[in-house]
RNA sequence: GUGGGAUUAGCUAAGUUGGUUAUAGCGCCAGGUUGUGGCCCUGGAGGCCAUCGGUUCAACUCCGAUAUCUCACCCCA
């Protein structure tokens, strides 16, 4: 017997109806904000992420999947979706489009990771991307529109947003933090020794309570950023406060993508367990040029279905959500006989162009067989059909939810007029 | 990549200090007189007890390895 891949889920049917509902929400919340969607390949050049992502990240150095074809020519299975859009944008001269240029997409990605919860090989993610518009409103755009992706679905998250400058101002704040950190060099981690001299910020993301102390009042990304940045930010901060966008200013957050440009942020949630970034996102206004393509900024944001779902369910257990369940029949047929079957077969087809969900028997259960049936899957009506009822023209109409309640109706017009499928 | 926990039927679990045909509930299928669901009763199907190796007269049970799941670190959505 076969397994899947390990990492990878089935998501079976159940399920499926969870998934159908966030898909509506977000294509209703893009629509509304002016976002199109766009589709493109689940692998591409490997170059575009190690140029894209950034060389020294851990999801080019030890996370993608990669794969070569008979030429030897290295793809990846797309990590993450900006750079991808962002080559997409260059390749087909998006750039040329009425401005801003905003996006979204949908799909699978994939890491190469050691499963947990809310973190698997093969993920679902929905994102957007914003070109072209470097105001904060822009930024503010984007994350209300993550916020109300995640109200609508009856979820709650916290929003953290920081700033992390510019390569303006981003040197001299590196440069004081490790300064900083130097001063305390003996009581950090191992690993944090290391990051010293590569990559000063990620200490601040440190879990270990002792470089997390330390990093308490290591001196902060908004006190180190230039007028430009400054500006930006504060700008930021007043449109979430019109907008009613409740956040917090965190200074840890950190991205872990080397994109990333001033306005960084999460929605946090609490509802799952140690993965609980739902959403996040940033601004990466250098990156369209760092893959050969014109000057123009950008800001996005990846939201982690899968996560979400697991938010949801974990809301739905607390009996604070109720998850959506897959449709039930309005009428079930039972047919007795063959001329039975013949009515119940033609019925339930004119029904179904009707946009009426019907169902009969294909297996030739005895009549209680089909009762037990027609309840297990929850049909709201069911028609017995004999050949007493054929040579009659009449059935009765019986309301699986109420003993006493069925109604005689005419069999030629159960299909033809649905109002009679309802009391 | 580093740790901890787990793996018995489709699902949730029991299985005595190693000892004969490996259990239960739920679910599935079929019945409980001629044409009616939920409750109840009866029967049936369904397991190489994760895999491989070792100890033993004998392993679901003890030991080792592998795989997968799971939780956390790391990292991220």
């Amino acid at each position: 017997m076969f397994q899947k891949p390990k990492g990878t889920v089935d998501i079976l049917p159940e399920e499926t109806a969870i998934w159908h509902k966030i898909e509506e929400v977000v294509r209703e919340c893009t629509k509304n904000a002016g976002f199109r969607e766009i589709r493109i390949p689940t692998f591409e050049l490997s170059g575009v992420y190690k140029r894209g992502v950034g060389d020294t990240t851990d999801i080019v150095q030890k996370e993608m999947f990669t794969l070569n074809d008979r030429e030897g020519t290295e793809f990846c299975l797309r990590p993450e979706g900006t750079a991808g859009v962002v080559r997409s944008v260059i390749e087909n001269g998006l750039f040329n489009e009425p401005m801003p240029l905003k996006l979204y997409y949908l799909g699978p990605f994939f890491r190469y990771e050691k499963p947990q919860a809310g973190r698997s090989r093969e993920f679902y993610q929905f994102g957007i991307e914003m070109f072209g518009a470097e105001t904060a409103s822009a930024d503010a755009e984007v994350i209300a529109l993550g916020d109300r992706v995640i109200k609508k679905l009856g979820l709650r998250a916290s929003l953290n947003i920081n700033s992390i400058g510019c390569p303006d101002c981003r040197p001299k704040y590196h440069d004081a933090l490790r300064d900083y950190f130097k001063s305390h060099e003996n009581e950090l981690c191992g690993t944090c020794k290391e990051r010293l001299e590569k990559n000063p910020l990620r200490i601040l993301d440190c879990k270990s309570p002792i470089c997390s102390a330390i990093a308490d009042n290591a001196p902060k990304t908004i006190d180190h950023l230039c007028d430009d940045c400054n500006t930006h930010f504060e700008t930021l901060k007043s449109t979430l406060d019109s907008l009613e966008i409740e956040y917090s200013i965190n200074p840890r957050i950190v991205r872990g993508l080397d994109y990333y440009r001033k306005t960084v942020f999460e929605f946090i949630s609490d509802d799952i367990g140690a993965q609980s970034t739902v959403c996040g996102g940033g601004r990466y206004d250098g990156l369209v040029q760092q893959l050969d393509g014109p000057e123009l900024c950008g800001i996005g944001f990846g939201m982690g279905l899968t996560r979400i779902v697991l938010a949801m369910k974990s809301k739905a257990e607390k009996g604070e959500l109720e998850l959506p369940k897959n449709p039930s029949p309005v009428l079930y047929i039972a047919p007795m006989g063959d001329r039975g079957v013949v009515y119940a077969m033609k019925t339930v087809t004119a029904l179904r162009e009707r946009g009426i969900y019907a169902e009969c028997d294909v297996v030739k259960r005895s009549l209680k067989a089909q009762m037990k049936y027609a309840d297990k899957i929850g049909a709201k009506y069911v028609l017995v059909v004999g050949d007493n009822e054929l040579d009659e023209g009449k059935a009765m109409l019986k309301n699986m939810a109420d003993r006493d309640d069925s109604r005689q109706v005419e069999l030629d017009k159960v299909a033809a007029d649905t109002s009679i499928l309802s009391f």
